[in-house]
DNA sequence: CGTGTACTTGATCGTCTTCAAGAGCGGTGG
DNA sequence: CCACCGCTCTTGAAGACGATCAAGTACACG
């Protein structure tokens, strides 16, 4: 664990390496994942702005994390006030992904679910140079992936054999090859638009 | 329908009167509702930092809307640049929000989800002093309900039913009677951290 | 009145969950 | 070096929760 629900903190989380998800656990112990960020995402700008956590920041895989005094975004925001637009921006990003993850887990069915998180994968491991050939490191467990779909893990697991059935994916370990990328955004009715932001940056 | 998706608005909208809501179309016809924004509320922000509409503003009921153009905005925040950060902030608990209703979606069952709506409009209602003795008008038809919470019509009318059996609520019209905050709470295992930044603004 | 929209009810069906158990695999310590 | 443990993945079977289909009712509005 990160950082910790209910905490007050002090600076903020930027990714170097590695897979980190936010998180809000049930009273009943479901647990869900509302997020997954990578390498270059600056994940809880939140708490710069909100009083207290609502949810945590935890590791999905070993990672690296730079923590970044709040006290120092205040300072360069007076002096570069072009960065605050910059934050918004990344705050706003965040939160159209954070859109297009609830649509799923409202209205897509489970193999829908996992393609298209796989789709958006694809898409902004790219966007930071972590693909090759469709192919990239998704170093989730089914467990994290249930949680972050709504799913249960036994179905998560049938719905990845299911997928490479269909041949639209292969794997081996946690390395994900997406056998045809077109296929799949059909098969999990992607739709790229909210991310077009990640492509060119304000 | 206020604002299109894939629209490049060059205004945000103000809600004076009315609800209105944030929408996504699935191309099978799956519509999700991914936040229902009340007076006050500031609800395309986003608009303003992010290229492209990535969803659609509908009016829930018959609402008034202030359109304040983005120009405005930057000449103000170069004016009062303290306004940046209550833009932020306006952001920040847009987003706590649709992370709680992911969670809802993803891991809590329908009367659950039902109740955890109700909890959270109590709060915000009466934020803005649109509630009297835990009673509220909420004019969204089931339909809506169903689109907010991810279920089907049929089912939000058994869940309504049962919630009404229970004796948690009550309702005539639009307007709903909570006979039992605490216990309607703990129904929907509801925790108001999420809204914290609402009572006490930055 | 007649029409349209929202709400209600019953019956059936399917997707996904839950429970239970086994297989594979890497790591650790005796 | 091998045995054991824990974690993840896999598989089967049963059952539940909610979706879907199909009518029917209530009510507002022109």
């Amino acid at each position: 664990m990160i950082v910790l629900r209910e905490s007050k903190p002090v600076e903020s989380c930027l990714i170097v390496e590695g897979f980190v998800g936010r998180t809000k656990v049930l009273s009943d112990g479901g647990r869900q994942i509302m997020a997954v960020h990578i390498p270059g995402d600056f994940c809880d700008l939140h708490s710069y702005f909100l009083p207290r956590m609502d949810h945590n920041i935890e590791a999905l895989s070993r990672c690296t994390i730079a923590k970044v005094p709040h006290t120092l975004i205040s300072d360069m925001i007076l002096k570069y006030p072009h960065l605050a637009r910059f934050l918004s921006w990344d705050m706003a990003v965040d939160a159209a992904i954070t859109r297009e993850w609830m649509v799923g887990i409202g209205r897509r069915n489970a193999s829908q679910r996992i393609a298209h998180l796989l789709c958006e994968m694809l898409i902004r491991l790219e966007v930071i140079g972590m693909v090759r050939d469709t192919s990239f490191d998704l170093p989730l467990t089914q467990e994290q992936l249930a949680d972050a779909t709504g799913l249960s893990i036994v179905h998560v697991n049938r719905t990845l054999q299911s997928l490479r059935r269909d041949n639209l994916i292969s794997s081996s370990g946690s390395r994900i090859s997406v056998k045809n990328p077109a296929k799949l955004q059909e098969a999990a009715s992607f739709d790229s638009t909210y991310l077009a932001a990640l492509r060119n940056r304000a």
